[in-house]
DNA sequence: TCATGCGTATTGCTTGACTGATACACCTGA
DNA sequence: TCAGGTGTATCAGTCAAGCAATACGCATGA
């Protein structure tokens, strides 16, 4: 499965399938000159509308990630390992900023934080990737 | 002056005034026992209404650091020492488990993340809470 | 040429967040 | 007792985001 999409998320669909691409582009799971499902086809497997579908693809074709040629399915561009280098970088910046800001807003020693994020680090590892869900409601 | 709000930042007023009280009560910058103005007389200072003085004082009694009896302004709670640290601890854990996640998937090694969550924290205990910019949207 | 599949522009609806006006209950102090 | 202070419950209005139905232009292949 491409992408799942979860209603009971409060994380509106169009943004889930972006986020979900873009990640998967950037881990490389879908490399450069891998063709996308129709907006109708992955519309119809997730049960919304094509429109959505298509509103995501388009944000993801306007941040070059995506190619389209009209008549043909949506490819995933080639990128260079620079760029997808920076991508991961700037994806892991985003997740690790309201972190960065609760750790200074909570009083937090930088030295804390960084052994917490250390040990946090270990216990991911370790674990399974496939049932990737937090311990408890955060 | 106590808070600022700026209406051009897209951020609604309410969070605006948590946040910034949040951060003040962290940094020290209103020990506990001080008492904050009254909810009209700060959404008179503010050109707001009164009630979403209200919203944001009920939310920051609800997670503790105000304390509210009827016909007495609102107070900053003592912070008392080991409790709290473990519960701002848990707090912060829950922030940084998905940049673990996220660390482990986009194969960013330790090392690396690590390096980039320092860097992160001394930006952010540099900024000033007052223009909470978002570098880019994340 | 025409049927088929493609992406999407347009439009309107729904939903929820945010805000504010009003009214109320409560406490303090004169 | 009562005036004046407090926070806030309730209700209604505004606004933007998200989503979907429809229709259109385009490319392909028989």
């Amino acid at each position: 499965m491409l992408v799942l999409i979860d209603a009971h998320q409060g994380v509106p669909a169009y943004r889930q399938i972006i986020d979900q691409l873009r990640f998967q582009i950037a881990s490389g799971r879908l490399p450069a000159g891998t063709e996308l499902p129709s907006t109708r086809a992955l519309a119809q497997q997730l049960g919304i509308n094509p429109m959505t579908v298509s509103k995501a693809y388009g944000l993801l074709e306007e941040d070059g990630l995506l190619r389209h040629r009209p008549g043909l399915p949506l490819q995933v561009v080639a990128q260079s390992a620079e760029t997808l280098r920076a991508e991961r970088e700037d994806r892991l910046r985003c997740a690790l900023q309201p972190a960065a800001l609760a750790a200074t807003q909570l009083g937090i020693s930088n030295a804390r934080a960084l052994t917490l994020f250390r040990s946090l680090l270990s216990e991911t590892a370790n674990a399974d990737i496939a049932n990737a869900e937090p311990d408890h409601d955060c």
